[in-house]
DNA sequence: ATTTTTTTATACCGATCGGTATATAATTCG
DNA sequence: CGAATTATATACCGATCGGTATAAAAAAAT
């Protein structure tokens, strides 16, 4: 009951989404948003509660819509296709047309002022959380015997988390996406497609 | 003549530095530096003529006292080394316990309103031009037979840059220096220390 | 000692920041 | 038809933003 609201919230939450994904969240006034939401700041409040509120509405967003691949990844069967997924999977987010180059999860809050310091903490937990997803899932190949020899699976997933995080910058300064992918091909040389079975 | 400036100048542009390092330019306030610095806003104001002025001596002083290593890197005889230099020059930039964590050259404003598109600008164009130095060092490496076969150049001064623009963003989140160098020790696997002569 | 030059301290500027109070418009319930 | 409820539009809030006008203070030049 009462009065229909006469914006779509999802609609409203995705330009959201990719205003804080090209400009950070700090770069991103309220001004930026109710103009590009096409709404009024009394409702921006009313709907999303705030500014931090509505970023990481935002961000959960980006997570379900932008980053799927990165789960759906951690369910292939053989390590290496999970890197491999993964890579190219955040360079094509990163490089996506239809959408702001970079990553929201680096763009939104790298370096900041005091007043965004738990948008940055949040992000740098989200960042070590996908980090811990692939080294676990890595944990499981290497007692599948799944991964190179002399390679500890941890150190595998901060490797190719920093090869992502490295695409994300290189998005965000022009780099297209075939320049992303031959960095990729670079990265995975020294894991054979077909890794050998110990013991 | 006139009266004495009561501040050392390099000294509070070294404080400058490390503000916009640790915040960012966006994130950085006058009143930050003004008090970070220890001098007032017209002090400030008349050796280094306003906010984006200062950035810009502040990236000048970075580059000449902290990315030192980079040009002197390219100096070396084998490419190999250029390329282990470079990588562990950025990995010990960006974990010193001197100073803050991370890259200011992707700090500084990676993601940011239009009030910084300079500033912005401007750090892009700092990565290209670090970008196609050592490009350029490659190419000279590869008339030499001193790159591993199959291998751009252009390509490989890509993917260097990646991996230390990674570690810039995996430091600015807490990873430390023997994390860091655990990843570079996995980049450079596929480049054997010794190229085998070509021709 | 006075003038000139430069730096300093204080107070202030308009603009924008995130956020909200108030009132009106649009709907459902009784 | 009211009455209740929710969303909208407008105008406003104190705080902070980058930047500056004004004048006093400290030195050198005459």
């Amino acid at each position: 009951m009462g009065r229909p609201r006469e914006f779509d919230v999802d609609e409203a939450l995705e330009t959201a989404m990719e205003l804080f994904w090209r400009k950070g969240y700090e770069g991103t006034s309220l001004t930026d948003l109710t103009e590009g939401m096409g709404i009024t700041k009394p409702s921006l409040y009313g709907v999303f509660g705030n500014k931090e509120g509505l970023f990481l509405k935002a961000l959960e967003r980006y997570e379900r819509t932008k980053m799927n691949f990165f789960h759906e990844a951690l369910r292939e069967p053989k390590a290496r296709v999970v890197a491999e997924k993964i890579l190219r999977g955040f360079a094509d987010s990163q490089t996506a047309e239809t959408g702001p180059s970079g990553c929201l999860g680096i763009n939104g809050a790298l370096a900041c002022s005091e007043a965004a310091a738990e948008i940055q903490k949040c992000l740098i937990e989200n960042r070590q959380r996908g980090e811990r997803d692939l080294g676990s899932r890595f944990e499981r190949a290497a007692k599948e015997g799944d991964l190179p020899a002399g390679h500890e699976p941890y150190d595998l997933a901060r490797y190719i988390m920093t090869i992502s995080q490295g695409t994300a910058i290189q998005a965000a300064s022009g780099a297209d996406r075939s320049a992303l992918y031959r960095v990729i091909d670079m990265a995975l040389q020294f894991w054979p497609e077909t890794v050998v079975a110990q013991g």
